[in-house]
DNA sequence: ATGGTCGGGAACCGA
């Protein structure tokens, strides 16, 4: 089966190319991100209508995630423990089809140094909180989603332009890399140790023709879910398409 | 050349 997610940026606009998607690679779990509208105001009928059943925590005019499913998930959370405050909509787990799964939408945290950085890196904590408890517990475990992390320099086109992002910082990848430590599995990069792989590109400065790519977009995996995958990727040539996303899916195959 | 482009929603903020 394969599981995948999805930043659409705004599912007002990007219906569209998501319902072409799922016809044309028929994923069996979806996490979306940047939904960028109200729990009430998601998409439902045409969702329902190309076999999917959805999860849904929006946001008005920003974040919102989702979970996409051809059999009926069971919502286990719908926020990330650890902030009673936080109220951006940036987490959705449930099990389905067997897993458990969870959608994550990571903040971005420019710029930095800031109060959106240090917001970033707290919620980095939250969520490895959370996944070393998820880690204990029984069965395969998947958590997708867009983590605003290009873990090495090998993972974007042109590291000494984006020196300063917060994408790039060393706290950011310091808790990345903590995550990974628990014995999570990096999907994408460990079926593909060597390649060069994007799953984002601005749409500013013509980044998508010249290339200039990162990898963000992840699908970490716990050891029982590693030991059915069969393979993962992205799938770029979503980003060509009229009135893209920013991201393309990214995605693994477990047996 | 210190810009450039989207989405949401109706002026800017976020990315």
């Amino acid at each position: 089966m394969r599981i995948a997610s999805f930043n659409v940026n705004g599912i007002g606009a990007r219906l569209p190319r998501l319902l072409d998607w799922l016809a044309a690679t028929g994923p069996d779990i979806v996490g979306l991100q940047e939904i960028k509208t109200e729990t009430e105001r998601f998409p439902y009928d045409a969702v329902r209508e190309a076999g999917y059943h959805a999860l849904v925590h929006g946001q008005k005019g920003f974040n919102g995630v989702a979970i996409l499913s051809r059999e009926p998930a069971e919502e286990v959370a719908r926020a990330l423990p650890g902030d009673d405050a936080d109220t951006q909509s940036r987490w959705i787990e449930a099990r389905v089809a067997g897993l458990h799964f969870a959608c994550l939408y990571l903040p971005n945290g420019n710029p930095q140094p800031g109060p959106k950085f240090d917001y970033k890196l707290a919620w980095m904590q939250r969520l490895n909180t959370r996944a070393a408890h998820l880690l204990a517990g029984e069965g395969p475990v998947v958590l997708a989603g867009d983590y605003n992390v290009c873990p090495l320099d090998a993972d974007l086109a042109r590291p000494e332009a984006m020196r300063d992002d917060a994408l790039v910082q060393p706290e950011s990848r310091a808790a990345f890399r903590a995550l990974a430590a628990q014995g999570w599995t990096d999907a994408i990069r460990a079926r593909h140790p060597h390649a060069e792989i994007y799953s984002y590109w601005d749409y500013q400065a013509g980044a998508w023709p010249k290339n200039w790519g990162l990898r963000i977009d992840h699908l970490m995996l716990s050891p029982a879910a590693v030991d059915r995958m069969t393979d993962a990727g992205v799938d770029r040539s979503v980003r060509g398409e009229e009135r893209a996303s920013d991201h393309v899916p990214a995605w693994v195959d477990l047996g």
